[in-house]
DNA sequence: AAGTGGTCTAGACCACGGC
DNA sequence: CCGTGGTCTAGACCACTTC
């Protein structure tokens, strides 16, 4: 047969799905013992073994722990740690929407440091977005953007006031990005960022500068943030 | 049957450890190809699913990665990011000496936001090491270890001027580290911090809080870093 | 078209945990 | 003891990549 794919899906997708439901609705509370295996082969009308993918599948991301013997349970929800995420990830994490207002744009700057961080020729155009972030009306960062103009034509457009960088290039672009090599230490406000984020020049700032690599490695977008302090506080976990 | 655990391991570890051996040995280079799921089931003599579940186990390891209709491949090795490294190691894996001065030493502070940090009572005696970190000389950090008195009795002691508290208390009190949870903001110098660094009032600075957990999550060590800008830049890796 | 990984079946026995 | 997850079989068809 075989043919148990009824509506499109995969049938560990759809048993995932029903128990990732009742977690996110607040059926299931964190330490609640989730169906057994053999349980869930039974409801769902499917071998063992897709029952266990679907339970193995939720517990390699860390959405229930396995205790050999006991059972299943729902596993206490996850810090994201040193994930790579856009500020309206963020934000939208943490149940807030994200503000922002963009102060610059440009598609044919030059910056040959910036170019060779991006792996390009020194005189490359590169697109700039700057934005101030906000959070309450009230600014908090100031984040500017570069990327290789040739390859994202009109990306440099005043629609990115709501939306996301991370969202546009993924769905417009087909670009997916990976992950981030990041320089962080401490500045101050110089004339322009002081203004931008109405504080005294020479406040201590937060200085991230980030280098995002898209899948396969190729660095395609450099990005500086300036962060107030105490109204930001970055969160890392290491491990030995 | 079932009985194919002849010499007392899974079949599919022992798999593992035939592919892992020929990475380690340089058999296998990074993008080389493996085997393929039928030929190590043929190979080894058992079922599809035990051979694809050798394979699918390796490549949520990152140990090969498995493209559909393709094939699967040694992934290229992983560069260690966001590693917990004490001073002393950070400087030692930069092939410098770590040189400190200790500026404050007590084992009888009590300070009830930090001991709250610590999971301690807020009246708990907690041990404090404070050092000035020097390169070249020139100092360029000001570090403040918060410890539980009891629990480390005698560690806040001149001899810390040259070694690694990490050191001490993996070899002497058998604790090990084994993560930290950071919090990254910019502050800047006050009038005792300046002094110590010899920097100007004001001067900002990147401020470091971790916490430092043991095995089995317990919380033991409190640090506040102040690094100078400039002197000190943090590199993080973040994935998506 | 041939070969790969991905999903799935309908069972089996083993190892572990709690009662 | 019973129920749990963990390992395993001997196949099947689907989805994808490469040629």
């Amino acid at each position: 047969m075989s043919g148990n794919h009824r509506n499109g899906q995969y049938a560990y997708r759809r048993i995932q799905a029903v128990i990732r439901k009742r977690i996110e609705s607040g059926k299931l509370r964190p330490g609640d013992i989730v169906e057994s295996e053999r349980e869930l082969a039974k409801i769902h009308k499917v071998s063992l073994m897709t029952a266990r993918h679907a339970l193995a599948d939720l517990a390699r991301e860390g959405i229930v722990e396995r205790k050999h013997g006991a059972g299943t349970f729902v596993a206490p929800p996850k810090i994201h740690f040193n994930k790579l995420m856009s500020y309206t990830e963020q934000m939208a994490s943490r149940g807030l929407s994200a503000r922002s207002k963009i102060v610059h744009l440009s598609s044919s700057e030059t910056d040959p440091e910036i170019a060779a961080r991006l792996s390009l020729p020194s005189a490359s155009a590169l697109a700039v977005v700057q934005r101030v972030r906000q959070a309450d009306d009230e600014p908090f960062a100031l984040e500017t953007c570069y990327l290789p103009a040739h390859q994202f034509p009109g990306i440099a457009s005043p629609s990115l006031e709501r939306g996301s960088i991370f969202g546009v290039l993924e769905r417009e672009y087909g670009v997916n990005l990976t992950y981030a090599d990041e320089e962080i230490d401490a500045t101050d406000a110089d004339q322009r960022t002081s203004e931008l984020l109405s504080i005294p020049r020479g406040t201590p700032l937060l200085r991230m500068r980030q280098l995002i690599y898209s899948s396969k490695g190729i660095p395609t977008i450099y990005v500086v943030g300036l962060y107030r302090s105490g109204r930001h506080t970055l969160l890392i976990r290491r491990f030995r």
